[in-house]
DNA sequence: CTGAAAGCGCTTACAG
DNA sequence: CTGAAAGCGCTTACAG
């Protein structure tokens, strides 16, 4: 059995107020004398002060709670996510947080992580990417759980840190355009996630707003998955009227979408343009490399974190933030042949 | 504040013990109409239990703690280890446990780290790629903490999930030699993680057996890195005598090796060729593709978490277990060039 | 069958 | 200055 406060407040002949006053260095003061010796003691009997017991009469865990959409699969295989982490992680570490991740996921086991989330284990939420669907905040707003949103947007009054996808899909179309593309076809992301459809809705408004040229068969699903991308890219490249760039809700599907149109054999970027977003760490690996839209999503999660943990420390509101895209220019990009620009 | 068993019990003139044993629907038997009525009530209240209180009385969390070896931007960085949080935490989940992952790190804050992991948060502990010189084990050791490690060795008595790294560098080099490579250079890792090392000495011993010929300006240091992969793949292939192999620690040195010799006006695998270990993600994606190791990170995750649970729920002493390699073609390996073969 | 009570290991008002 | 005690929210022997 470890050693309990209860132990050396014993061997001591002190009371345990004492000791914990004397272990915590306050806040009630403790002749130095005194402190020495328990500290000593300590010291010798491995004494370890027991987390859930402080937690439980302080209310305080400094742990923050990680609730992940789905599968942990994909995490590892989306960079996005992977970047979140590694913000997330970085911060609590600077804070002197843990992170505990919850491992039944919203969308499987709801009942079980609604219980998870506001069993006291964590001070505040961290929900990654939730699915349009989830009721999950609701419920943490309920219970009074402080909680922040990633890569999401949901009422107003939902504090959400996400990068502007109007702008992602904006600064996409533009290069395109400048480029001479008349003719653009989009992969679409899963729409049940926030970023899959924000992006298609504003690839729809600026269709419609005559920006370019785009019709129903140039758009196809591609489930944010390489082989969707790919499968998604052959559907659309295999049409007679075909477009000339192929804008894509993320990397994975970018590059599922090369492999789809060489398969054609069609050449990239000579006959199709093709642009990713996320900027993820192969996409400069490939050849040619990947043309793509970076979101910040370290500095997405630092500032998510950062505001969460001030409204545990010192109650202030976090307020819902937009991050903004940036354009990496690389090979999977260039003008169009004369001949198909119309 | 939140709704607690006291309040059920009071509002339903119980004691706090038959509720207690008609939410958790046992040991104790309850007549159904009272089950009932508290589950009611506890439905209406939007009664949570709270787990910190509870982990306190049965001494069990069902959380299982992640010590990292450094920095968490290594894991991003490391297919290997975001392959073993993926089988650790999709293990947890099919196992019901969630995931504590510690902020603060062996290497840095190791005082803070000692405090943590036996606090009582977490009633087991996997060590991810623990420095050699970590003494962290021990302490767990001592303080009685369930715990296993992953990807290093150290005594016996201590629980070990690695691949068998004498493997990995025997199949490394029976291919290059297969191929008709007489010189072979090693770019080494980091000597404080026991993967680094443990590949180093081995390379060393079947070089000092005469397997090949290698001689020490052809074994540098790359410290686990694409930038360190890429100065001693510099080093060692300035020399007028040059080896017409490299043996790679790990895949990102081998990518630095790449631009390295590339850089040297070399091509790969005409002039010189290189062969990593992980076979990371994007190993498949650059061109030429990698030619690698895999090791079963993702198995020997799953097998650690495994025999970790089992040692805590069934007392079961978990026994340490090396995992087979297994090699990975691809275009960066090719025979030598006939002049230089010696 | 069910209630009153002890106890998990702490912190912190409350007395003296 | 310091000790005895209440209490955090549970589980589970112990009585009746």
């Amino acid at each position: 059995m470890p050693t309990t406060i209860r132990d050396l407040a014993k061997k001591l002949n002190m009371s345990v107020s004492t000791v914990s006053y004397a272990l915590n260095n306050g806040p009630r003061p403790v002749p130095d004398e005194v402190r020495e010796k328990v500290l000593s003691l300590a010291k010798e009997l491995d004494y370890r002060p027991n987390r859930l017991a402080k937690s439980m009469v302080t209310g305080r865990t400094h742990t923050l709670g990680i609730v992940p959409t789905g599968q942990f699969d994909n995490f590892v295989l989306s960079p996005f996510v992977m970047s979140c982490m590694n913000g997330i992680v970085n911060e609590c570490e600077a804070r002197k947080y843990d992170v505990l991740l919850f491992t039944r996921f919203d969308a499987k086991e709801e009942f079980e992580v609604s219980n998870s989330i506001s069993d006291g284990r964590a001070d505040g939420l961290i929900f990654l990417a939730p699915l349009m669907t989830s009721n999950l905040m609701e419920i943490a707003h309920r219970r009074g759980v402080p909680f922040i949103v990633t890569n999401s947007q949901f009422e107003p009054h939902v504090p959400c840190y996400t990068v502007d996808n109007s702008m992602v899909v904006k600064i996409a179309i533009d290069y395109l355009k400048e480029l001479g593309h008349r003719k653009i076809g989009h992969i679409i992301g899963s729409l049940d996630l926030q970023d899959g459809s924000e992006r298609r809705r504003q690839f729809e408004i600026l269709a419609q707003g005559k920006q370019f040229d785009s019709k129903p068969e140039w758009q196809r699903q591609g489930f944010f998955t390489q082989q969707g991308g790919k499968d998604a890219a052959i559907q659309i490249l295999s049409q007679p009227d075909r477009p000339t760039a192929i804008f894509c809700s993320n990397d994975e599907m970018a590059l599922g979408a090369i492999w789809g149109a060489q398969s054609l054999g069609l050449s990239v970027p000579e006959d199709i343009s093709i642009i990713g977003v996320d900027n993820a760490p192969w996409s400069q690996l490939i050849t040619p490399a990947l043309t793509t839209i970076e979101q910040p999503a370290y500095q997405i999660a630092v500032a998510a974190v950062h505001a969460l943990l001030n409204q545990i420390e010192r109650n202030e509101l976090p307020v819902s933030q937009q991050f903004r895209p940036e354009l990496v220019v690389r090979g999977t990009t260039s003008s169009p042949k004369e001949h198909m620009k119309s």
